[in-house]
DNA sequence: AATGAATGAGAATTCATTCAT
DNA sequence: GATGAATGAATTCTCATTCAT
């Protein structure tokens, strides 16, 4: 009820987003050593000092970056491919078709180039990342093609290098779209890409003239 | 029966490599900005003003760095891939293990991950390495696969996203080994990737219980 | 009566012009090239680095050193010559006068001496001189001798030279003193020179034992 | 008699030289500080390393570069000056048009130029020059104007000044030219001034309607 | 909470100088 | 005598960080 302006109000809880949203940019485009937070505080229209209001050091602002694209995303992930108990066949392709749209409406690209990009200044941070998100993720996509093998709807193997068969292709084109996104209009579709693959990993490449594997 | 004192003529003329080799592991280990010249003359056992008798600017020698990754490398994957004419359920089991073999003997994974996290800050390597290395081996990959297709023995489908069925996977490997290898030891295996995935890409995950595909 | 504290809001502001006077006693000293920011920083009891809150680069700093030199002798310069209007021979003692006193109170030899010594490596500042303060100068007196000239208090010849006549040696007396003051004790003393030289180049040198010139 | 190669015999003995108009062309642009020992190298086409050979340390150069300057213009002048038994009313034009010639083609508005610009970094310098060449000149001058005075040729006053009176002009415009050379086109032409600052210095700017002098 | 001003600790780069050949 | 290679000692400039207000 109280009318003392509520516009600032907003501002003022909202400037820790604003901050890390305008860090993710700069850190995005230079890598850690490389972002000056002048940048980061001219963007996010606070003073350089500001910046310290809110965050310890250089160091705990990209912390605070990186682990702010996992939360969201990463129960989206779980949640879709666990909620599921469809047949592996139904299920590959919309996982794929989900990661792809991720992709492309979050900044999951930016971020996972940083945390490749630095993770060896930040091992804790490549541990978070493998901890809380690679892992749950590869985990749970092993855990599904393990089951699907139990059911006898997969081809033996570890189910472990399976879950990269499927991902992997993703993952690079992803990449491939990020590293050279400036250099050349000729990207590989990420929709298109989630389709074709999921056809492919499922049923392989070759045209079985007769039936059966080899 | 030496004549010239061959300690020093030697390395005269090593001396650049020697540098660029050293540039390499910084480069790698900190990505261009954390890198740190002095650390590199350390590296390389000599002053960092006799850097600069070789290179102009640090930017010149990550410029140097990256394309020395590129010329050596380059050739082996072009060669083996055009000068075999074999089906192609044979070719791409070979052309894995091949690529296998380039990352754990090469420091391509380091290298690649350099291109990936710096490809902002320098768009004219980003363009290097697109136009003489990405492009060259999935174009030769893609025109593999399309002359398999147009001999019928690879199912159709934009041959270029097939490319990236093939090679997705052994990258991701790739970089998820060179991301996380400071942070656990349950790295995928590179060369059972590559066989395994070799199987999975060419005759698909399911278990086809009749015969041909859906 | 004063409120905010006195030490720090005064500082604040009269930072750039402390930095300033320092710098010009730092560059009058050793020159463009010579001087050393860090010297210059000390004595203006500053961090080197707060330099760099006022002035982008070192070239900066001396382009408003060489500035600041101007404005406030300008002035008085034009306002002594244009506002009188009395005869040449009157007029010619007063200025040569006045151009000792300024030579003896400001800092114009030793800004002098920088803009002669770095005129080659400073084009655009050779050139704010030229037009900003010699030009108008000897312009200034240039037309008081053209005017004189046309009333027939003086002689014919290019005017402009003969405003070179007027200053030359004023001008040559300072950079004697600016240039072996270290040197010698025997200094020419710039307001006998001002008093002799009016009397010279009004009247000659020679005797002239019966009457006009020659 | 000996033909042995003489063209390098000779380059042997001119190297030095060579070196000292190399250096002297680099420290007139850029100044003491400035001078880089490479670009001295360069133009005297040898290596830096050679310079070594001729010379113990820059500043030994930049010394045989400024002394170079004084030797042969020196003589001139002294000689110039002393011959001659004239009166003063035709002496001094002479002289004016001697020095006006001198800085036309010799290196000494450089030299001076630096000598005043580097006069506080090299005070040894600048004891050379004001003994060996700046006290010789004005003490000749003096000499012949305290001689003329004697002779009742030339008005009282401070001798000195008197020669400076009669120096200060070509000074001015020689180093008006030096500094602004770059700037403008506008420049004093040094014998037009020597003519005409001859007749104001002997005559004086004034019209003298009656005769004599006030 | 927010900031303008200031700085300490580097980091890249330069250059006179040396030295083995 | 001459030099290519190498370096130590600066020096400019940067930037994360602090602090009085």
């Amino acid at each position: 009820m109280t009318r003392t302006d509520p516009k600032w109000q907003r501002r003022k809880t909202a400037r820790p987003g604003e901050i890390v949203a305008a860090a993710l940019d700069v850190f995005a485009e230079n890598g850690f050593a490389g972002a000056k937070l002048e940048e980061v505080a001219r963007r996010a229209g606070v003073s350089k000092a500001a910046l310290y209001v809110y965050f310890e050091t250089k160091e705990d602002l990209f912390r605070a970056v990186v682990r702010s694209a996992i939360a969201p995303d990463l129960d989206t992930i779980k949640n879709t491919a666990e909620s599921l108990d469809v047949p592996f066949a139904m299920l590959a392709p919309m996982l794929l078709a989900n990661g792809a749209a991720l992709m492309q409406t979050t900044k999951l690209p930016a971020v996972v180039k940083m945390v490749v990009g630095e993770s060896r200044n930040f091992p804790d941070l490549a541990r978070i990342w493998h901890d809380d998100v690679v892992t749950p993720i590869v985990g749970v996509l092993t855990g599904l093609v393990a089951r699907a093998q139990a059911r006898g709807e997969v081809s033996p193997g570890d189910p472990r290098l399976h879950a990269i068969s499927v991902l992997g292709p993703m993952l690079m084109a992803m990449l491939f779209r990020e590293t050279f996104g400036q250099v050349t209009d000729d990207l590989p579709d990420l929709n298109a890409m989630a389709k074709q693959h999921a056809e492919t990993v499922l049923h392989g490449l070759l045209i079985h003239t007769e039936g059966g594997k080899s």
